[in-house]
DNA sequence: AAGATAAGTGTTAATTTGACACAAAATTAA
DNA sequence: TTAATTTTGTGTCAAATTAACACTTATCTT
């Protein structure tokens, strides 16, 4: 086999930034870095990428290992690459950020690794350059929620509109009117009204909604604006 | 030094989506490819990182190489990872996209590589994956120049409304009331109105504008809303 | 001098947005 | 059982933005 010689062969790495969010606020699942350097410190999840897999399929390979979750909302982020990034030897990494019901995450599978939910507020220190990257995941996600309906898929099935706003507000640390913004939502066509209410989180309890599977497909890269004035609220 | 032991190492290549524009349609910049496989096949302008730079670094570099200019609008665009996507060895490819305004461009130094403007509706074949990066940056740049003022990087230092327009009506394929889009780029603030008139391409010739620096730099990041209806544009 | 070409500009109606407040449902406390 | 509390849910109106639309001006050519 012919090869390109004279040039440098890099490791290259996956690391997935994994949001949740619990009702109230956003998370973020980090593990416990089983191997040295900086065994013990908290972590992004990752991995090597493997001889005869893509990046895809080796995030959702990492993603699969640590939450047991299949067919995650996920996305390339950025590929890092500081030649010292990594002390030990020239790695690159190329990050995914993935979006998931918090609900469906199984803390078993994940025992091996040491994983916790941390409030992303009150992410602890990060190895390597990984602080970076969440910071870079947050702002993207961030840009693309405020014109398209991504948020959903950090919900679980039937949600309510408070809970939605909530999230909402969370990513932008910010306020909104709820009446706009029902009203916003609501336009959109993406949301079918249930008969049930969520009565867990009020007295009055709240509808709960579902998803329009097939319009929320469709709609998936039309412009909605969901945030007024986002360059305010944008870094 | 400690090394991670048995993981594979692969090479990474820089590979740049260099758009320009010719006042009148978009153009994209190629190579005739100087090695096998593929020799002679065209192709995008890329090489390989070297031990010590970053990818910026690289693409930078390629860049340099190629056109003769430096500091020139660039954005990371996607990592690339199919296994076969190179038949000679498992390559990754981090694809950045580069805005360029076609006149600085030099000619002479480029001879070395048999460089080319192409029209990008003209496009030749591509080798690899090329063709699926150059129709990725090119998404990438509808959707940002649909919010952001990113486009002016393609023009010279001064140029006319009627010359921006046809810049934002080629990207989208579609045609754009004068009225309206002049009023919406006039607002912006952006602009700078000049006393020379273009007289190359009327009769009546068009004023020419230059960009308000400062400005420019601070909203680089706000939303401007150029194109009407984006998700009716944007594919 | 008349004709051709492209630049430049203003009005109006429709839509969208943002600001704002009160009524309804259900639980809890008096 | 009645009153108080909490949170959901909804409507209006003024302001801003958008989209649609046509004529005049400047200059070159014939």
């Amino acid at each position: 086999m012919i090869k390109y010689s004279g040039q440098t062969r890099v490791l290259v790495a996956v690391d997935c930034i994994i949001f949740g969010f619990d009702g109230e606020n956003y998370k973020l699942l980090l593990i416990q870095r089983g191997f040295a350097p900086e065994k013990k410190k908290w972590s992004l999840m990752g991995g090597f990428i493997q001889p005869d897999e893509s990046l895809e399929q080796a995030a959702s390979r990492i993603l699969l290992e640590l939450t047991g979750l299949k067919n995650v909302y996920m996305e390339q982020l950025h590929t890092f690459s500081d030649p010292k990034r990594d002390p030990v030897e020239r790695t690159i990494a190329v990050t995914y950020f993935a979006l998931i019901d918090i609900q469906k995450y199984e803390k078993q599978l994940s025992k091996d690794y040491h994983a916790e939910w941390f409030l992303l507020k009150e992410m602890p220190h990060l190895i390597f350059d990984h602080e970076q990257m969440v910071e870079m995941a947050r702002n993207r996600l961030r840009y693309k929620a405020a014109m398209h309906p991504i948020l959903f898929e950090l919900l679980p099935d039937r949600f309510t509109i408070p809970q939605l706003q909530a999230l909402y507000e969370g990513l932008y640390d910010t306020t909104l009117d709820k009446r706009n913004f029902s009203r916003k939502l609501l336009s959109t066509g993406l949301l079918v009204k249930q008969q049930e209410k969520d009565k867990e989180n009020s007295k009055k309890g709240a509808f709960y909604y579902k998803l329009d599977k097939e319009k929320y497909t469709d709609d998936f890269q039309a412009f909605l604006n969901f945030i007024p004035k986002p360059d305010k609220l944008l870094s």
